[in-house]
DNA sequence: GCTGGAACTTAGGATGATGACA
DNA sequence: TGTCATCATCCTAAGTTCCAGC
């Protein structure tokens, strides 16, 4: 290796001869809150052992071996690491919003211990006698009170659904099959209802009291407020956060009065416990609601979905993504977030910008409200935005994802990504060529690039220390983000790969990598500290203006979508086959979609009751086997009797065992396909992917080929959103 | 070339709705 | 019919990218 290095035409003093883009961090030691936060992301990656990668070899991207292990405990948590970053704008917190609001209804008080009904057993009870008296009526006959529906209701129901579908087909605005606008406009005509707003405050009722120090204390509105925020969230993780109770007790301090401030000095003292009670109570009795008032609240959130939830755009009537102005609350950073637990205030209309057509009916402000400014903006997708207080970052109201704004953006984004197909090869010669420049930064820019590709990490932008939770992606590694193996496993020149990345889900993989790579990574990581920057000459700025000069709409996340589709396509060849039956193909397509949530590392926590639904489907599976042993002795027996007689019943018997048994096999073969899938999928996020990173073309492709019904592998939601894909691809599709 | 903000996509968890099964 | 599990949808945090201004 050494010898290696001093051929290197790029030697080091050479290389190093260039200003660093990136200041070198200061050390600094990491706390344990955020030790304790990246061990419980381990927990995250224990998923699966399954390696979907190719070897590595001419060409051969996919060759990393995607280990997924048992997390060893980890050295440099408790070793210094360094900071790095921009200092950023003052937080805007001050900026307090008094009107504390958020609907609840008066505490209907349960006491069962008294031999007290709650609302919901007596609502249970009206119906029981309800029920009787109709049975009483009819002669004590044991009827249901629900009618039981002929065969010709059923048959009307169904051919009332297949008319809908092909009512909402008809309706379906086909964009892809018109012109689009050009010069950035986005849409001509754009009327709506501006934004939802949350119900106001309801003051607690008189019984439910807040205690300080044991005491009770009638605390102010405002207050009042802010502390049923954090009561609601008691059953949470977060508020024994030691964080995200400083943060909520220095801005529930804010929203007090000066007596008040002056009493409560110490969260411990406080006694949330009755509201939390309350809170729980009123959860419960909405699970409780009967299906008539279930049926009232639908349709009341129907109505506000009818009036709030669409737009007119150019003409057409488009469902609103997120119409609904977002409720006040304490701030939920992920993982070890340092502004978790923070006041989200209340948004009122005067913080909100509205934009519409000049022409259209400009939305009406609440009674008593205003809008921050109206404005008419056809080079933006949104309808309104506002100013969020904790991070002081944008939200807006923007379409649904089955709207033409949306699918537009994202046919162009697959596009892009199949133009990347016919360039790859060359660009991955380029970047295997720049391994050797003589430009740090450029052989930088190399590997980065390399493990973009390779990898599919996301480009890593910098971030702002102290606003957010150390995540980093590939631009932003730390020396102490990878460990360098000569040889491991049988393996050379392994990179090991620990990290955490968005949303503070840990990246852990060891690499085998070239040993171009391997030695420039050495190179990289001289006379550095773990908090140093990796990569100290690059930055995503620079490296997608490269890219965009390699190909016009390049970017880092190209290459994750790219990589990702592929993959699909590839695993598709190889797993599917069509003589297999529905489910089995069905395994097959979740099989390929999964190596793609491996690649792009989706995980998601294992459902809560995951253990247990796996040994029911498993006891399951058991009585099924107990029944085949035994409709197969059936069978044998039936064709014992039935052999050399001509009596006719007895072959009938014998053709009725056999398809028990064929039954029997079917259902046991479906739960057996059902527990591996399960299995494998237990920490894994197929959703995402599929949702993001998969051109749909691919799926709707497959599932023609393979005579697989769409909705089997696509719900409403993605039959809508892709409906440009469902409507275009041919059998014939290739991404 | 750097910085900060705007605009947008990507992401996992929470919650509500629906379906399967005893 | 009630219960439990699963699926779909909602919610909003956390990324990426682009661009204007210096």
């Amino acid at each position: 290796m050494e010898n290696e290095l001093k051929d290197d035409p790029c030697s080091s003093e050479e290389a190093f001869s260039e200003k660093p883009k990136k200041m070198k961090a200061k050390a600094k030691g990491k706390t344990k809150s955020q030790r304790e936060g990246k061990e419980k992301t381990h927990r995250k990656m224990k998923a699966s052992e399954e390696e979907i990668m190719e070897t590595e070899g001419s060409g051969d991207r996919r060759s990393h071996v995607n280990v997924k292990e048992e997390p060893k405990e980890d050295p440099d948590f408790v070793t210094e690491k360094k900071g790095k970053k921009r200092k950023r704008k003052a937080d805007n917190t001050d900026g307090l919003l008094s009107s504390a609001e958020a609907p609840l209804p008066k505490k209907k008080k349960k006491k069962v211990a008294d031999g007290q009904e709650n609302a919901s057993t007596a609502k249970q009870k009206k119906m029981k006698e309800k029920k009787e008296k109709v049975k009483k009526e009819e002669g004590e006959r044991p009827v249901s009170t629900k009618k039981k529906k002929t065969k010709e209701e059923i048959e009307a129901a169904r051919a009332l659904k297949i008319k809908k579908k092909e009512e909402e087909e008809k309706q379906r605005w086909r964009w892809w099959e018109e012109e689009k606008y050009e010069n950035g406009i986005k849409w001509k005509f754009l009327e709506h209802k501006g934004p939802y707003f949350p119900p106001a405050y309801q003051p607690l009722p008189d019984d439910v009291k807040f205690y300080y120090n044991g005491e009770p204390v009638k605390l102010s509105l405002p207050a009042e407020e802010v502390a049923l925020y954090f009561a609601q969230m008691l059953d949470h993780e977060y508020t024994t956060k030691e964080v995200f109770r400083n943060n909520f007790f220095k801005d529930w301090r804010k929203e007090m009065t000066l007596e008040e401030r002056q009493l409560i000095m110490d969260l411990k003292k406080c006694d949330f416990g009755e509201l939390h009670a309350m809170h729980k109570e009123k959860v419960e009795a909405r699970k409780n609601l009967s299906k008539e008032e279930k049926l009232v609240n639908k349709e009341a959130n129907q109505k506000i979905v009818d009036e709030y939830g669409f737009c007119v755009l150019d003409h057409h009537r488009e469902r609103i993504g997120n119409f609904k102005i977002e409720p006040p609350g304490l701030f939920r950073g992920r993982g070890d977030h340092p502004k978790q637990g923070m006041l989200k205030k209340r948004i009122r209309p005067e913080d909100v910008i509205i934009n519409c057509s000049k022409e259209s009916r400009i939305p009406e402000a609440p009674a008593g409200h205003k809008w921050k400014e109206v404005r008419h903006d056809k080079t933006v997708t949104w309808l309104a935005s506002w100013t969020e207080n904790v991070q002081g970052s944008c939200k807006y109201v923007m379409l649904n994802a089955n709207s033409k704004l949306k699918g537009e953006k994202d046919w162009e984004k697959y596009e892009v990504a199949r133009k990347l197909k016919t360039c790859v090869d060359a660009i991955r010669t380029q970047y295997q060529e720049d391994l050797k420049s003589k430009q740090m930064g450029t052989r930088q820019r190399a590997v980065a690039l390399y493990f973009i590709d390779k990898l599919a990490l996301r480009a890593g932008n910098e971030k702002e220390e102290g606003e957010t939770a150390d995540t980093v992606g590939c631009c932003s590694l730390r020396v102490e983000h990878i460990t360098l193996h000569d040889a491991l496993d049988d393996q050379k020149c392994v990179v090991e790969f620990d990290f955490l990345g968005k949303d503070c889900i840990r990246y852990y993989n060891k690499v085998p990598v070239t040993k171009r790579v391997f030695k420039n990574l050495k190179l990289f990581m001289e006379n550095k500290q773990g908090g140093d920057d990796l990569f100290d000459r690059l930055n995503t700025a620079s490296l997608n203006k490269h890219l965009s000069s390699l190909m016009p709409g390049l970017t880092a996340k190209v290459f994750r979508t790219y990589n990702a589709s592929i993959t699909l396509q590839q695993q598709l060849k190889e797993l599917s086959n069509m003589k297999d039956n529905v489910p089995e193909k069905l395994l097959s397509y979740n099989r390929a979609n999964r190596a793609v949530a491996v690649l792009c590392n989706h995980q998601r926590a294992p459902p809560k009751s995951f253990d247990q639904s796996m040994a029911n489907l498993q006891a399951k599976i058991d009585s099924r086997k107990e029944q085949l042993d035994l409709a197969k002795k059936e069978l044998k027996q039936a064709k014992k009797e039935a052999k050399g007689s001509s009596d006719n019943k007895l072959l009938v018997v014998v053709e009725k065992k056999k398809k028990a048994v064929q039954r029997c096999e079917e259902q046991l073969l479906k739960m057996e396909v059902q527990a591996t899938d399960r299995e494998e999928n237990k920490q894994i996020a197929l959703s995402t992917s599929k949702l993001n990173y998969l051109d749909p073309r691919i799926s709707v492709a497959w599932c023609k080929n393979m005579e697989v019904p769409l909705d089997k592998i696509y719900n409403k939601t993605l039959r809508d959103k892709f409906a440009w894909a469902v409507d275009m691809t041919e059998l014939d599709f290739v991404f």
